[in-house]
DNA sequence: CAGGTTCAGTGATAGCCTCTAACTAATTCT
DNA sequence: AGAATTAGTTAGAGGCTATCACTGAACCTG
């Protein structure tokens, strides 16, 4: 994994030791969350001292936003090679499902509670918007299929007509927009609560609540 | 606030340190988030020498649990409120809307990401389960407002029917299970985004999304 | 291959943090 | 008034992030 040979020998290192770094990195969080995470505690499960990982992160926060960085990367992959195969809007769902139960602490370094003052940085945003696209396509694709029988557009679309600067030039309908943020939302909603343990205890299948959210996402409403 | 007196002068004195604590510890973490809160911080804000604290809470993970409790509480009075009043589905949808905007940070200590070991007491998930309890009878009260012409039960209410344990002796029917948790996840999936920044910069206003959801849910389907 | 340059890794240090322990001083109770 | 309780103190152990100055090895070049 990671491109096996890049250059001098030097910068293959490097870079095997900027992979090993966060290995040991996804494996803290995944155990004990964000927050805990320790460059010294890392340093010191790869027999190194301390100060030594400096060489390879500028700081705690430039591992961090490299291992965001890396997530939203690996989801925008996932759904990529779904849409590349022809998945729908159904399989894209669960494409996304998928790789948030594999690990939930990864989903949340992407969509948990925000550090107040944290501004993500503009390649960060770029994979984001990336991820957006797929998911607005999908969702026009979806709409296409239809039969078009809606002759009354929701207020909601309307609005979202008039303000589409962040949809950049997708030429999706308004409709589209808005099944869009409502996938996007929904799906959110049962995962992060799923995820965050709100269901344990309870009982019931979340897979089963999501499945249901799925369906209505791709019926069309009477 | 906080009942003025409670007995004994030191009684009363501990008890306003506390909530003085509190207090500083909300506002640290409003700014900088709930990973930044430091014992030591508000003591200096203070003018007392860090391990004074110590006497008013065990530690800093007893401080946390307080305030996740509290923030429970005061969303459960909020709600709790509006349902006395005779608020329906839509403003009690609101009033959440309006509690969360608020505090962000306090919404995020409830439902934002989780800390892997923590295990809330159970105090503090029953308050929870007041909270679910008081959205559940909202849910069961617009279904039995509608016209009850749904021959067609949804395959997750019938799940849900049989695995109704957590709405421990809630007489509400299946689906009004539904409704509740479609409703929590919706309205959640929506204002967690929003809260954590992912809408900014896109235009449009999440309000009208909000709105459009609540409507959706309040609308029964054809 | 010799010599200079670059760079990984080190220990020391400053400055945070949590939390414990021993002690002082003020308050409260009897 | 004397005894018991408790608020607050300093000191300190141990953790963390991060900087600095240094050593020694690897690399490149003439």
């Amino acid at each position: 994994m990671a491109q096996a040979d890049g250059g001098t020998p030097r910068e293959r290192y490097r870079a095997q030791v900027r992979e090993e770094v966060k290995r040991h990195a996804r494996e803290q969080i995944a155990t004990a969350g964000a927050s805990a995470l320790s460059l010294n505690a890392i340093a010191k499960q790869m027999g190194l001292s301390g100060p030594a990982l400096y060489r390879y992160y500028a700081g705690r926060d430039e591992l961090i936003t490299e291992l965001v960085r890396d997530a939203y990367r690996s989801l925008a992959d996932v759904l990529a090679v779904g849409a590349e195969g022809g998945a729908d809007l159904p399989a894209l769902a669960h494409a996304l499902r998928r790789w948030a139960l594999a690990d939930p602490q990864r989903y949340f370094l992407i969509y948990g509670t925000p550090v107040p003052g944290y501004h993500a940085p503009p390649d960060t945003t770029a994979i984001s918007a990336e991820i957006m696209t797929i998911l607005l396509d999908a969702c026009a694709a979806a709409l296409a299929d239809r039969p078009a029988r809606e002759p009354a557009p929701t207020a909601l679309a309307a609005h979202l007509a008039d303000h589409r600067d962040w949809a950049f030039g997708n030429p999706a309908p308004p409709e589209a927009l808005h099944l869009f943020l409502t996938l996007w939302t929904r799906l959110h909603g049962v995962l992060s609560l799923e995820l965050a343990g709100h269901f344990t205890g309870m009982g019931f299948d979340p897979a089963r609540l999501y499945e249901a959210e799925v369906a209505d996402l791709t019926t069309p409403r009477g």
